[in-house]
This record gives structure tokens, sequence and C-alpha cells, in this order.
DNA sequence: TGCTATCTGATAGCCCCACTATCTATGATG
DNA sequence: CATCATAGATAGTGGGGCTATCAGATAGCA
């Protein structure tokens, strides 16, 4: 209670949270930060819970990449309370595709001469998926995403990549695995959704540095000092194994 | 030699992308797409490289979500002939950090309820880069953006997540590894930095789509039955398809 | 009681981005 | 020769995420 439990006006709210008051304005009237409770016709107070949706807010959008509409669409699910867990989850995270709007359309109906490969994708997604044992559900937004994926890789003649998805499956497998343990031994239950959002959205931000870092080592391993003495006659061994 | 190596005109050109006559002409504009070469004054041919290249500017766009502007200057590295290889592929990776521009100095000027988060964040990314052996460099973007990550994690209530960090580290470890070899045993020296930003871009987007399935699995078994009677059971609601 | 800073709620505007439309002059094509 | 496609240029469009401005009301202090 000492710390921050006083209600405030918008003033403190936007200097608590860094976004300026027009902006959390603007928020409220795009659904997306409920109102403050009205003390007379022209002052509000705002609680804590509001300096929590707005760092979560602003946490989707920045590090998350999440448009306004899609951060509307995931609050709407997170302030359902009258959802089952499992439905809300399942809701929650069909917002978080992201990059798949316009992806599927795309290329595909060019005159395709790599023809099929939308089919070709769809079937290898299948395929991870029963090797793996996963269940899921037909018309995942996460699996048409994933053929999105395949399928642009393989138009731009990566079509080999392919070859490397189990590597990809076994450690996103593991990944969600820690992700849900750390929800079940941390969240409590009135949470579960926020956290499950939060965790989804910013876990990928989170591993895509970690990759990108990661991608720095290897290739210096790799690429690094091929070049240091006079140039570039290295072992890049562009064809062998 | 039935392919497709004759020059095309700006038409077919579309047709065989899917890209609309006036988009590529605006991509040409934009500095993301070579002009055609010029048979008279208002007739330009274009050629299988004109092909890829479009297909490589629409996965990056509409797959990788990357800005016309990010594209521009990735596509410069890439063409750039006289980089030595590590170089260009530091250049090119660095242009493929996002959801980073406004993160780093959001709520990081409010009022700091968890204050210090920014040096806290910091800490743990170093001890996580010491702990791997990783060789990178200061101010590495990549670094930056777990920094800001880790802080946005921090601000929204989920410091804790930190504790799994190990996991996605070593996860991305062994995807960046599989990359690179992969990109070793396949990839011509030529094609390097394409293929590197290729595979960065759209691994990304494969990897995020993989977890989101590994999610909905792994929830399942977590949460899936425990709302069981009644409510959905079996595998998973079957909403679409 | 007066004075000023702040507030609500509303409307209008701004800037950026990724296109898209339109136009002219020219040449390709059957 | 008639029609169609094209290059190159300029202008316009729609969406997204704010930002500016205003009127009228209140807070809080001298």
């Amino acid at each position: 209670m000492g710390k921050g439990e006083r209600a405030v006006r918008i003033g403190e709210l936007s200097r608590r949270t860094g976004v300026s008051v027009p902006t959390i304005k603007f928020y409220v009237r795009e659904g997306l930060l409920p109102a403050g409770r009205l003390t007379s016709p022209n002052q509000a107070s705002y609680e804590e819970a509001h300096v929590r949706r707005l760092r979560l807010i602003r946490a989707l959008l920045d590090v998350g990449g999440l448009s306004v509409a899609a951060i509307r669409e995931v609050i709407a699910a997170i302030d359902d309370p009258e959802r089952p867990v499992h439905k809300m989850l399942g809701e929650a995270a069909a917002r978080l595709v992201p990059r798949y709007e316009r992806a599927s359309g795309g290329a595909a109906r060019a005159e395709n001469p790599a023809e099929g490969s939308a089919a070709v994708a769809r079937e290898r997604v299948e395929e991870i998926i029963a090797a793996r044992g996963w269940r899921t559900y037909r018309g995942n937004p996460a699996g048409e995403a994933l053929v999105a994926a395949l399928q642009a890789l393989e138009e731009v003649g990566h079509g080999r990549f392919a070859e490397v998805l189990d590597v990809y499956a076994e450690a996103a497998e593991k990944v969600a695995r820690a992700d849900l343990e750390y929800v079940a031994r941390n969240v409590a239950r009135e949470d579960l959704v926020e956290s499950v959002v939060v965790g989804t959205v910013l876990g990928d931000a989170v591993f895509e540095s970690l990759r990108r870092l990661a991608h720095v080592d290897a290739s210096d391993r790799l690429f690094g000092r091929e070049e240091a003495p006079g140039e570039a006659t290295g072992p890049v061994a562009p064809d062998a194994g």
C-alpha cells in the first residue's frame, strides 16, 4: 500500500509511464485503456491497474511490434472474465501471429515457377507436426504462417532450408516447454492470459536477439578469420559437407 | 533451356512475380530494384535477376516485416561486391534488428518504479554472453534489443522470466549453428550475404510459428483438460477447418 | 475570492509509409 | 496503320500512430 496504490490524475499517470497525456487519451479512445473513474465532470482518477496496462501496451507496441488494432483484440481477450482458460489462451495466441496478412496471397497467385510450393510447404508442416506429436487444430494461424514462411523460402531459392527444420522444431519445443513451466510456476490463474501474451510476444523478441548474437559468434568462427591475412581464400566449402 | 532465362518486359515481370507494374516502378524509384536495361527510350528489358530480387523484396516485406527503407539498406549491403564477407554479414545483420527503434528510449525516462532495470538487464545480457562463451562486440544492436526486451519484461512484472533465459540461449545457439551449417553446405560464396539475410529474417518467422505450434501443444497438455466437464474437451476445439 | 495550472472530451490535423492513379510521349506489334 | 504496352514523372490515397488545439470546468492555493 505504501508504494503507488493511490489514485492519480492523468498528469502523474503520464509521468509515471513516460506516455504523453494526449497519447494516453488516444489509447482510451481506441479502447486499449479503460477510462479513469470520474470524480467530477472533468476530473478522473487512475489507479495502479492503469499503470500496468499502459506498460503492457507499450511493451506490445514497442518491443513486440503489434499494431494498436491487434493490441485492442488481445486486451479484449485478457479482460473478458468469462472464458475458459484454454479458449482464452487460444484466442490470445491467434492474435499474436504477425507477418501473415499479405503473405498468404502474395506471390502464390503469380505464374508460378516453383509451382505447387504451397502444397509442398503445407505437407512439410504436417510432417513436422506429426513427427513431433504436437496436438493442434486445422486452421491454426501459426501453421498457416509457417506454411507462408516455408513457401517464401522456396520461392527465394532456399527450399533446402527445410533440411534444418527439425533443429528448429526441437528448439521451439524446448522453449515452449520452458515458457509454460515458467507460467505454471510463477503466474496466478487470473493473470494467466496476460502472461501468455507477454511471454509470447516478448519471448519472440528475446529469442530473436539471442539468435542474432549466436549468429555473430557462429559466423565469426566459420568465416571470421579467413580473410585476416591477405584475402579471402579460406575454406568456405561452398558445396561439400 | 526452356526455363526463364530470356529477358522480358515489365508486364511479364509483373505477371511472373505477382507484383503490379506500378509497384515495380515504385521499387525501382526507391532503389530496391535495379532499373531494366533500356532497349529504346521507352522500352526496358528485365532478366531473371530481377525476378529473384523481386521475390526477395516481397519475402522480406511480407514475411519478414521489414520496411522499404530497411530493405534498401540490406540490398545495398548485398550488392556491394567489395566488402569482406565478415563485414558484410555484420552490416547486413545490423539492419535486421527490428522492434528496437523506440524501445530503448521508451519507459526508461519515466519516473522509474523498478529503477535501474536497464542496468540490471544489461548485466544479465553480459552474463549470458559470457556463460555461453559467445564472441560479440560492444554496441551490437542485437544485444541492445535483448536489453530492451528484458527491460520490458521487468517493467511488465515478469522479471523472473530471466529464469528461463538459459533455455532460450541454448536453443538459439543450436538454431544459429544449424543456420550457419546450412549456409556453409548449400550456398555459393557470392550468394552468402543474401542467404544470411533471407535465413535470418525468414528463420525468425519460421521459429516463431513453430514456437506458437509448440505452445498450443504444451498448453493443451498443461491446461487443456482441467476444465473438461462440459467444455472444450478432446484434441482442442477445432475452430476452423 | 481570485488566479493559475490542470483536467476532460472532442475535433482536426500531421507525418510517414507503401503503394496507386494518371498523364504524356514514345515505341512495339500484328 | 491502329492498337497496345511502356518509360518516366507527378500527384493522390488510405491507414496507422499519434499530436495540436480548443472550450469549458475544476483543483488547489494565496
